[in-house]
DNA sequence: GCTGTCATGTAACAGGTTACATGATTCG
DNA sequence: CGAATCATGTAACCTGTTACATGACAGC
């Protein structure tokens, strides 16, 4: 149960319609968490049932009208008091790994040959957060608040695909092609 | 769907009950994937109406009979077809790094200790990591096969470690103590 | 007229979590 | 005798995914 409190972080940010969430959390949010719009719409819906939410219908020139949410009083301290609760280190889950591990039960140079895809993915999100980086937070050592905070966030993405570049060619360094 | 396959692997390295699968999943396998024992006993039961292990029950001196899960031939088939199939880039889920995010919707001291609290967590479990490894692979040049595979996913758990102990420290040394 | 995008949704299903139940045995 | 461990499971619920549906407008 954390998607209500991500969407409650996101529209703290800037109140958005249930699309407009669902396309941030493919970027900034993002990083570390994702959902379908479906998935948004659902709990959106449930969101504003429980108060936490309130919306007013925005027309749009060109466009189908949109349904703009905001969080209310009720929902600040909702995300207030999440924030302030114990949260467990949660496993990665990653279907990869599980392939790596078991590469001698079937095809090892075809599973190299998926960590070599996942490697080439890795750099290209790297470059892109280093690209964001870049354009958004140009002198970050000057950041405060919630600038800051979001900058730091995106020092976690990239992090991680460093993590995946170090590990995934670690793993291809020390496993060559047509071996045992 | 891959906690099938997750199963058919820890399966392949050694015939287990679902209770000493779900022990396995806490440890080794565990880096990258989880399950709790009430999941892998309704999995395993379909994988066995599946046809894909087979099961016989072992009598244990003062403890309960188990059944103990073999993979079938069906079954190494399977493994070697999920081995070889696509695989996605899964995005991590973190409920840190979203308080992280929102930290100034909220009490910013205290979602500082929460990620404190969390790096020492990390801190501790890359020191068991390490434990293991020394035990386990005192001889990590010369590993082939199985073994190796099974050392680089315990490599990749401690880089997965590092990457968390480097964030959250520079995110701690980046934040400090009652700022803004 | 067809395709693509914006926008919101429903329905069915698969996967995962939490709580509880049972029964035997060992250990203090 | 009570608590802890071993072992297997059921039931209810919550979350997440996939497929499909609708309608309006923009651009070719």
């Amino acid at each position: 149960m954390a998607l209500e409190h991500a969407l409650l972080v996101a529209l703290r940010e800037r109140p958005a319609s249930g699309l407009e969430l669902a396309r941030r959390f493919d970027r900034s949010i993002g990083f570390f968490w994702h959902a379908t719009h479906q998935q948004i719409y659902r709990v959106l819906a449930r969101m504003e049932g429980d108060g936490w939410l309130t919306v007013r219908t925005v027309a749009q020139s060109g466009r189908p009208d949109k349904k703009e949410y905001d969080v209310s009083a009720a929902g600040r301290e909702v995300l207030a008091d999440w924030l302030a609760a114990d949260t467990t280190v949660e496993p990665l889950r990653s279907e990869l790994a599980v392939k790596l591990r078991a590469a001698s039960y079937g095809d090892r140079a075809r599973v190299r040959r998926l960590a070599e895809e996942h490697l080439a993915e890795h750099h290209a999100r790297l470059a892109a957060y280093h690209r964001m980086a870049a354009d958004q937070y140009p002198d970050p050592e000057s950041l405060t608040g919630a600038d800051r905070d979001r900058f730091l966030v995106l020092r976690g993405g990239v992090r991680l695909e460093e993590f995946w570049i170090g590990w995934l060619s670690e793993y291809l360094e020390t496993t060559t092609e047509g071996q045992r």
